[in-house]
DNA sequence: GTCTATACTGAGATAGAC
DNA sequence: GTCTATCTCAGTATAGAC
């Protein structure tokens, strides 16, 4: 059958959504889409890539409209520095249109973060993106240096990590928990924080 | 022999630190302590349990430090409130001090965040020593509601993981790469960062 | 160019002898 | 407590049918 490669995407894609990536084998991934075991190694190579190709067509959207989003702002800046708080709209926004009409791809986000692959997927897929936007904070708060902001887009896709994950069980606690707040309103909260912490002062040299 | 769990823990330790957790196999252990594999089922159950007792033994220290700081910290104000900067101190400073003297611990703790293991590690090791902390945050913060305050734990939480792991490659930024910054240089931009992050202004409820 | 059947290697786990 | 032998399951590789 000619759509053996969309069938083990889709399939895939599912699975992984609902049970984690190590957690889902190749052999239940055929098992539920009706096609050989070879047949992955024969369409995708490898697991790995296999999972490359689900990141990709689903990323590849979002990050444009990233891209386009904040050439908006900087245009209508005309010149003009764009405020952190407007590369945030230009990077986040997207992401919550997308994922709120996507819910399978918030559940895979999430998975990848909590298997420590986001890092490397971001690394591979979202290089030339967040590069635009490196570019666009370091305009925008000019009075933290190269190194340090380096260090705060580290700690900025950390968070991100976090919050996309949806994870809540570092906080257990048995006090108030309160209802878990949605996916737009999570980002939400995560844009105000962001925008804090990359316009607080720059750290002193210490050198102690 | 009587030392064989200790043999098990130290090489499983330095091994995992320099290859990561799923990278080293028992096997591999194993070869190099010089002990039998089912040894390593008898006495710790399984593979992660090994990895739980690493942590363990590796981060109690650290924790009772933390909770004494804070402790000290709010006896000087004594009834009055302990401010973000200093909890923030509290949190971290134990862990710069540990960190800098013991380099294989914070290689261990980049290799389960880079596997995406350090969120459940939290969740098991740490809860009581959190708890602690996110009453004083609550306190320092009382201008963010409850729901909010602990998004803003989860955020710090990441971007904590990420900056803990040392890794540079989100940014292999070709142009001007920065010489990578040591690991208490990082951590207190980490401070200045969340510092920054937790203090802003609560996020007004999207309704839309 | 697509796909199937089958085999290979290495992983974690376990039962039972000593 | 320790060790041998074995089990199951994973990802991967290949030979060959269509």
């Amino acid at each position: 059958m000619i759509d053996t490669k969309q069938r083990i995407l889709d399939t895939a894609e599912r699975l992984i959504a609902e049970r984690g990536y190590a957690a889902t084998s190749l052999r239940h991934i055929i098992g539920e889409a009706g096609v050989n075991l070879a047949a992955v190694h024969y369409h995708f190579g490898s697991k790995e890539d296999l999972l490359d190709e689900l990141i990709v067509r689903k990323a590849d959207g979002v990050n444009a409209q990233r891209k386009a989003l904040l050439e908006r702002f900087e245009a209508e800046a005309s010149g003009g520095v764009v405020p952190v708080d407007k590369v945030l709209a230009a990077f986040f926004e997207p992401m919550i249109e997308y994922g709120s009409r996507n819910p399978q791809f918030i559940k895979l986000m999430g998975r990848m973060h909590a298997e420590g692959l986001l890092p490397a997927i971001v690394a591979k897929h979202f290089q030339p993106t967040l590069l635009r936007f490196t570019q666009a904070l370091r305009r925008a708060v000019p009075h933290v240096p190269e190194s340090e902001l380096q260090s705060r887009f580290q700690f900025m896709m950390g968070a991100m990590s976090q919050a996309v994950s949806g994870r809540r069980e570092i906080l257990l606690d048995a006090a108030g928990s309160a209802a878990a707040p949605d996916f737009r309103q999570t980002i939400r909260r995560l844009m105000v924080f962001l925008s804090g912490g990359l316009q607080a002062p720059a750290t002193p040299e210490g050198t102690e």
